[in-house]
DNA sequence: CGACAGGTTGATCCCGATCAAGTTTAGTGG
DNA sequence: CCACTAAACTTGATCGGGATCAACCTGTCG
């Protein structure tokens, strides 16, 4: 666990870096594609930001923590999504794999020298903006229970009606996304499941039942 | 009031825009600076977007509201940020003027087109991303104090130390971006008057008297 | 089996929401 | 200039949703 399994460029195996705040990814910058286990930490907010990173499979959470320990999770990214944002040169959040994952890195060097990598971040940015914006929403004026009706919609695209939706997350983790406690989003659950909103065959696997009431409780997603 | 008073293409004088929501700004693709007036509401969120709009100077505030009313001001923006953004071609954020404002429109399709362009929003995307990181965690994980205290922070510069700032928003427009209430925010000036942090010439003139104090609550900003 | 990480549920507490007056400020018209 | 008004703000009293504290349960893996 919290370690590189592979790595494409020559298929070496890198040496484990979870708990190696500084030694994340350092290779050479034209190794663009990386294999990485579950759970891995990949960036960590603070370090210096060199590289840029697109999410090609898997999932990826991106979290800020306060000097006294509390944690935000920012941002749950999927395949397209990039991160590794940084002010003045400091990565702003820390990036960690949900699920195995391939990642494709980029010198921020490249930005400047390729449009086609340009262009593609930018309407990358602007989606993720987007998800942004409504992620405030959601902290800022939802409820305990409308946040999770909101967070299991967006995480079960329209196209799966009936399907059984993995998380790849504790509760402690879709807490800490949602601005919430771990009992609370534990509480939450049960009461979507008491209402018949969704089934919970397991605690990871859930199927949504009845996506009109939950449209109704997230605000019309 | 409500009202765009001048548009420097032509310097034509545009019909008041505040109160209808599907007449906003559907000028010729080649209008690209405007001066608007404070209180002015410049984009509706749900309309179809066909611009993408740059703070010259002034303030602007972006905000979403679910169906009941409930309001977020989801982002504060400056001369340089960018706004106009759009999930399937409907602007994702209500903006309006704090302040009277230059703002700068361009064409969506100029997106692909223009790269100097796209390469300055990508620049600035990147910058309002990290922003947007930093809001989610005082939003989900902040105190009402610490949420102020960060607010005042961020909108106090380094450089300009003993100044004084003069806060554009009132209270309630305050709570709307740091999901509290006008009440609680106006409790939270008070806690930060009584504790000597800040001094309040006006209700909406502040000067910050112990920046350490107020870093240290705003978990170092 | 035992150990432990993750999850659920219950009891209690507290911060911020809500409800309710008052107070200040800015604007308007006589 | 002052009286009137309305909007914004402050402050107090009370309430409630979610945090906190505390057991207990469940599944997984050695």
């Amino acid at each position: 666990m919290r370690q590189i399994i592979d790595e494409r460029t020559g298929g070496t195996v890198r040496p484990p870096c979870g708990a190696e705040p500084h030694s994340a990814l350092h290779g050479p910058s034209h190794a663009p594609t990386m294999r990485i286990a579950a759970h891995v930490t990949v960036l960590h907010e603070g370090d210096p930001a060199r590289r840029i990173m697109e999410v090609v499979d898997g999932a990826v959470m991106l979290s800020k923590l306060l000097p006294d320990g509390r944690r935000q999770v920012v941002e749950l990214l999927g395949p397209g999504d990039v991160f590794g944002l940084a002010h003045a040169d400091i990565y702003a959040c820390s990036a960690e794999t949900l699920t195995p994952a391939t990642i494709n890195t980029h010198d921020r060097s490249a930005l400047e020298r390729d449009p086609v990598l340009g262009a593609r971040l930018l309407r990358r940015f602007e989606a993720q903006l987007c998800v942004m914006h409504s992620h405030a929403l959601v902290l800022g004026r939802m409820s305990a229970l409308e946040r999770v009706a909101f967070f299991l919609l967006r995480l079960m695209p329209e196209t799966m009606v009936g399907g059984t939706l993995h998380l790849s997350m504790t509760r402690q983790e879709i807490a800490d996304f949602l601005g919430l406690t771990l009992e609370t989003v534990s509480r939450a659950f049960s009461e979507l499941k008491r209402r018949g909103l969704v089934v919970l065959q397991r605690a990871d696997e859930v199927r949504i039942q009845d996506r009109g009431s939950m449209r109704r409780l997230a605000g019309a997603l």
